[in-house]
DNA sequence: ATTTAACATCGTAATATTGCAATAATACAA
DNA sequence: TTGTATTATTGCAATATTACGATGTTAAAT
């Protein structure tokens, strides 16, 4: 095997996995950090600021893209990522209610 | 390759890297969802109510119990897993500010 | 001491992820 | 159009993860 089982899964509980899964992998976490902290940015930035190689990094980028999480705008021949940072508060808020509704009631 | 880089990172990045992947997949989401649901909780319930072999639960519950979640106590031949509340709420407090910290200031 | 029940661990197969080099695609400049 | 710079995609190789059956382990019950 190897693959998840997602359809045995309620669509909440597979969301949050999806959603961890984007922030857990150090490289996306540095990027999405990197992205936040800078007014502009292009991926050849993140190469040299991550250190890891040019289609790594795409590739990277593609994962948090495909969670909603970039807003580009093209400026010329290079590309600006930016934080959609709406949808980084709405992952935050399912997240949060993901921990506050989950409680110990024993021990 | 296939493995992280885990050293070209920071601590605090590797930190929420670690976290995240617990909760990134479904089968660990979902046991933490139960066990915050039940009074007291031993392993078959677990197995029962998600849908997966025994020997994965436990392998899953493994990942759990490693990123410091579970609260075991022993009761005759089976176990009582319940969830660490404290550990639990350290986990958001510092994906919380990881969020708080990653704000855009572009586009 | 044997059996039974509940979980853990091991071994293994299947799939996913990570990373990079090479190559494509795109957009601007000359 | 040709070149150049930037990012994406493709095609691997290496490692990690997921899942399960088989087998251990442990503790209570008989």
């Amino acid at each position: 095997m190897g693959a998840s089982k997602v359809d045995i899964y309620s669509n909440e509980i597979n969301e949050i996995a999806t959603i961890a899964k984007v922030f857990s992998h150090p490289a996306r976490v540095a990027i999405l950090q990197y992205i936040s902290k800078q007014e502009a940015c292009i991926c050849n930035d993140i190469v040299d600021e991550i250190g890891l190689a040019q289609a790594t990094i795409s590739q990277h980028l593609k994962v948090i893209n495909d969670a909603g999480l970039l807003d580009g705008t093209f400026e010329g021949k290079s590309l600006c990522y930016c934080l959609n940072v709406n949808r980084f508060q709405e992952l935050q808020s399912i997240f949060n209610s993901f921990f506050n509704q989950t409680k110990s009631n024993c021990c």
